[in-house]
DNA sequence: AGAATATCTACTAATTCTATAGATATTAAG
DNA sequence: CTTAATATCTATAGAATTAGTAGATATTCT
């Protein structure tokens, strides 16, 4: 329930290549200044991201990142299951995958896990609710009412 | 997102409890035993549920734990909330007691705030929605599927 | 050739979560 | 009044996860 640092930066860093409206190209440090995250950790957040498909990235001089599709397409849900890796309250209560918590005798043992498969799903739905859309255009709002960039410029 | 042991503990705590009917006292080593919660962690989780409401208490010989009200009207939230504490998606986006994010410049600038504080909204609303009623019917339903105790009874 | 970039793997540090220990207080029963 | 069974409380140890750092390599442009 508690945002991820990854989380935290992963949806800076995909607004901010949002903000930049058509698919320019990004650098890794230009983000992290910007947003004020560790460099080498964003690498490897961004890195994530790309694994996912949801940047695309050229090296090389001049190389950088860019979004994968549109920012309306991409859910709070995908971006945070990227760098988190796939989550649900409980190990066996993951609807693709159940896996046996380590103290029940067996899955079809644990009586929490139906109930908590279903407050997972409720989960989800709201985080595939929210796109980098959404964000976007609550940052570009928040910088009008203060006058200043995404996050800080101080 | 992922279920803290508290958490799971808890609700086996209160499950069993509920699942007792009437409000009869059970002590910390018979939920322990039963659920194989390791019986010092479950005192600490009983405790806390306690120091919010949700249980009472009797002391010495014979003494031990009962619901606090109808299983109806406890949500799983405030549960949850009673042994995790507070959680929001971010510090900042607490309803109540907002907190500047160790990275932000002040509340305002955090253009994530918003979002986070509805979505964190959004999340207590599902745990809000599931009370220990619902956890021990489908406990009971469970248990008749199976032939088995609500856990173990090995 | 050189400069700026992404990629990858491994490691360290910090924090949080889980569990244990041990002392104290309360109550019922013999 | 003594004993046994219980809850209460605080502190601490151990484990696991998360956050961040380091350094080497590959790629591309000029």
């Amino acid at each position: 329930m508690k945002l991820s640092k990854k989380g935290e930066y992963a949806l800076r860093a995909l607004t901010y290549l949002g903000a930049r409206g058509a698919p320019s190209v990004v650098s890794i440090q230009e983000i992290a200044r910007q947003e004020h995250i560790p460099k080498k950790f964003l690498e490897q957040v961004l890195l994530a991201l790309k694994k996912a498909g949801l940047v695309q990235s050229s090296r090389g001089k001049a190389g950088g990142y860019t979004l994968q599709g549109a920012s309306a397409g991409m859910t709070l849900g995908a971006i945070l299951q990227a760098v988190d890796g796939p989550s649900a309250p409980l190990p066996c209560a993951n609807p693709h995958a159940p896996l046996k918590c380590p103290d029940c005798p067996s899955l079809e043992h644990c009586w929490l896990r139906g109930v908590m498969t279903e407050v997972g799903e409720a989960l989800n739905g709201v985080f595939n609710q929210i796109t980098l859309a959404d964000l976007c255009r609550r940052a570009e709002e928040s910088q009008r009412r203060s006058g200043q960039a995404l996050m800080y410029e101080i």
